[in-house]
RNA sequence: GGAGAGGUGGCCGAGUGGCUUAAGGCGGCGGUCUUGAAAACCGCUGUAGGGUUACACCUACCGGGGGUUCAAAUCCCUCCCUCUCCGCCA
């Protein structure tokens, strides 16, 4: 959410820049409703004001016994100034709705380091680490390998739930939990805090991330209760400071929490049908962070590099591309997508994003800080990013460690938790 | 699922309709005293909105929402959460 009065002062501001993003807006209706807000606002107070006061006029007048009927005459004019506030409180709180409804529906604002452009084609690679493997064979989709192997069967789970849903099999299986592992440990020995959140959460938790109210439909929904699946462990961990006011020593927070995540997918329909890359339940470790506003840049930098280092010990070439203005996820100012390669499909594809959603969230879910000394409080900066998504690692895995006979040599890092060196 | 008890400021805790602008304590900050510190004493110490050049001042907030009343932390309705016991259960 934008800052409303930043929004009062500086209406073109904000609809440039979001007009970098490809989101057209006008201000107009929005600043007269707002307009219209402030002016009830004003006139209730005042109303208020005057009945708080005849009110204790009142009390002083019984207690000293004073005429009746002049308690009588003062009883009724506060009645009528109470119906009077009735009704004006109703269309307060109508306009109040429609400021907030407005309001949740406007998305972040770029930073200025973001490139400008119009959809993905537009992203700034910024850096690469690693060489594509040179095979002397023709490499095989991670689909095939994985059903040569006996380690993933679609097959019956789409018996048993439906199309992009996996079965994980034998070492299949112990890849997944391995790679949970190996980066929960990495991450928590740099000073990330374990978290192991619930995965269903209510209304209240997705609008604080920014998934509610604009974006229902990409989410389970459990019927007959306030219960939604979480998309992303970022909704639970971000949501665990909500309300808080956090003491400046806290800062900076960090949490790495593993979690299965859940998506429709509604609008991807024909889009990676096939194999692990777009599945209705993965599995994710991420990275959360909370920091004061004057170091959420550079926490972002070295939150990508936290993730990247996963790559590099899995020794898995991937590329850093800075998502461009038109690309960039509702909530967040600055986004670097970190996308590994995958021979099976001779393309970078996305393993993890990483994003700086300065106060956005924080002002949502009403997460702040007071600073030593200091009086007042300011919002925190959220961040997040992936690390990594789980099923898309093992997907690379398998793509990048195959061999001519069908069998995939395991990652060294990860031998310790596989208890073998070959997947054959 | 059943029965009961609760939810008050950073923390503890009093408060069942009107001098409560939420008592008192702890913690925190400042001061007096002291070579310095501790103790003691004194003062200050919530959030948000409106308003003002800046103050002043005003409004709201006692788990959330709604209601009764001239007036609600206090009464009513409803929802959420916590604890205890019982039942069920991994």
């Amino acid at each position: 959410m934008l800052d409303i009065k930043f929004i009062r002062a500086n209406p073109e501001k904000v609809k440039e820049a979001l007009e970098k993003r490809g989101y057209q807006i006008s201000f107009g209706e929005f600043l007269s409703i707002e307009e219209q807000r402030l002016s009830l606002l004003r006139e209730i107070e005042n109303k208020r004001a005057i009945r708080n006061k005849v009110s204790e006029e009142i009390a002083h007048l019984k207690k000293t016994k004073a005429q009746i009927s002049n308690i009588d005459e003062l009883i009724a004019e506060m009645r009528e100034l109470g119906q009077q506030l009735s009704s004006l409180e109703d269309k307060l709180r109508e306009v109040e709705e429609r400021v907030a409804d407005f309001l949740l529906f406007i998305p972040n604002i770029p930073h200025q380091s973001v490139p400008y452009g119009k959809d993905e084609t537009d992203n700034v690679e910024v850096r690469r680490w690693g060489d594509p493997p040179q095979f002397d064979f023709m490499p095989l989709n991670h689909w095939d390998i994985g059903e040569i192997l006996g380690i993933i069967d679609f097959e019956r789970a789409g018996k048993i739930a439906g199309s992009r849903f996996a079965v994980m099999k034998g070492l299949g299986a112990k890849l997944e939990r391995a790679l949970i592992n190996f980066m929960l440990d990495w991450h928590t020995s740099k000073g990330y805090k374990e978290v192991l959140p619930p995965i269903l959460v209510n209304r209240v938790s997705m609008t604080g991330t920014g998934q509610l109210p604009k974006f229902e439909e990409d989410l389970f929904r459990i019927t007959d209760s306030d219960f939604y699946l979480i998309p992303t462990a970022e909704v639970p961990v971000t949501n665990l400071h909500r309300e808080e006011i956090l003491s400046e020593d806290e800062l900076p927070i960090y949490y790495a929490s593993y979690t299965p995540c859940f998506r429709r997918e509604a609008g991807s329909h024909g889009k990676d049908v096939r194999g692990l890359i777009r599945q209705h339940q993965f599995n994710k470790v991420e990275l959360v962070k909370f920091v004061k506003p004057e170091d959420s840049y550079e926490e972002l930098e070295s939150l990508t590099r936290d993730a990247e280092e996963i790559l590099q010990m899995l020794k898995l070439p991937y590329r850093v591309v800075s998502l461009c203005t038109g690309d960039l996820g509702f909530s967040s100012a600055k986004t670097y997508d970190i996308e590994v390669w995958l021979p099976g499909q001779e393309k970078y594809r996305e393993i993890s994003s990483c994003s700086n959603f300065e106060d956005f969230q924080a002002r949502r879910a009403n997460i702040r800080f007071r600073r030593r000394g200091k009086k007042g409080t300011e919002y925190v900066h959220t961040l997040n990013g992936s690390g990594l998504a789980i099923g898309r690692t093992v997907v690379a895995i398998l793509e990048n460690y195959q061999q001519k006979d069908g069998s995939v040599i395991v990652p060294e890092v990860l031998r310790p938790y596989m208890g073998v060196d070959i997947i054959r």
